[in-house]
DNA sequence: GAATTAATTCGATAAACATCTATTTAGATT
DNA sequence: AATCTAAATAGATGTTTATCGAATTAATTC
């Protein structure tokens, strides 16, 4: 019901990683890269040594140019292709900075996992109906409520009861599965907790 | 007529590199690697943060999975995926190794340009209809012809000529644009020539 | 200026594929 | 054992795309 999203639409969601990998996720393209990468050539000649249709070709060699993998210099009415290898470099290099990882995931919902199971469990009032036993599932509703604690605060036991019983009833488990995933911890003796960053 | 290739048919030639870069080539599976190279995750959290279906994701996975780029371990009933990052690494690396280029361009028929341009020009008998005006044709035309000269042989311009006549009459054009395009070279004073490598 | 010729562009077609639903499989919970 | 759940598989659908032939453009040769 929610999150619904057209049937069978691809989703053209291209930032220009993705169309770089497109250029050279082709046969008949990458052989034309590992052909200029040794000389240049026309499109007549690669047309004959691939035994493919010059227009194919064109098209082939406008998509690589499209990402500046390849260029053309004119030569009379012959247009001679080259490699642009430092745009390749420079592309597979990108491959792996931090910068191009954070750029591909930019619109992505890091926590849509922990609102779809909260969704999932709660009912109207807030309240979750159980507590769910699946590990994940649990972690995910436990990472969510840990929220409501304060970095940098201490609370008695009895203070965090109070809160949870927002909830569920059962705040003893809550409390000792927050303890068991590392996002409280508890002071060896006394009864006082925090919340771990 | 000739060099006829089923009409939109897709070749489907397809070696290993050209599978890694059709498995990155897709918005959501870069993502996913994004992700991935950030922290392990299930299917189903995968899912919620991308806004697709697990079944989608599951097949996504399985593409990555089949060039080793994302392996899953069994938790319970989870698939917890991860980023192989070495498999990454290398196949990157691949690229731009000169082994590579020769496996990607190893079925391509580097001389079918040359011959294209002979069949083209050559008469039932062999003879050349014309000489070609279009510089990289008379180009193919002539290093299909130099290879009738013996490499480390000296020809008189006489030789030549007679062995030339097999083409076209016009033996001596042809001559002078093999010494042009650098095909043969003609010593100093006398009238010898020989073959350039 | 007329005829060639290389390249590009356009429209059509068949294959590949991203996505969804529904089903099956395998592992966990009660 | 019976139920529940995550993942994988299968089938269906609409989009993308690799390729071709035909038409167009731009430069060259006669």
């Amino acid at each position: 019901m929610e999150e619904s999203g057209m049937q069978g639409v691809a989703m053209s969601d291209n930032n220009e990683l993705v169309t770089v990998f497109k250029a050279l996720a082709d046969a008949s393209r990458l052989k034309i890269v590992g052909l200029l990468a040794q000389k240049s050539y026309t499109v007549e000649q690669l047309a004959a040594m691939l035994g493919l249709k010059a227009s194919t070709i064109s098209h082939h060699l406008s998509r690589l140019a499209e990402v500046g993998l390849v260029s053309a210099r004119a030569e009379g009415y012959y247009s001679v292709y080259q490699l642009e290898k430092k745009a390749l470099n420079d592309h597979m290099q990108r491959i792996f900075s931090t910068e191009q990882i954070a750029e591909v995931t930019a619109d992505v919902d890091m926590d849509a996992f922990e609102r779809k199971v909260m969704r999932d469990f709660c009912q109207p009032d807030g309240q979750l109906k159980t507590i769910p036993a699946q590990r994940k599932k649990l972690e995910a509703v436990l990472h969510y409520i840990v929220k409501i604690f304060e970095l940098n605060v201490r609370y008695s036991e009895k203070q965090i009861n109070e809160m949870l019983t927002r909830f569920h009833p059962d705040t003893a488990t809550l409390r000792r599965e927050l303890v068991g995933y590392r996002l409280m911890q508890r002071e060896g003796g006394g009864g006082e907790y925090w919340r771990v960053a």
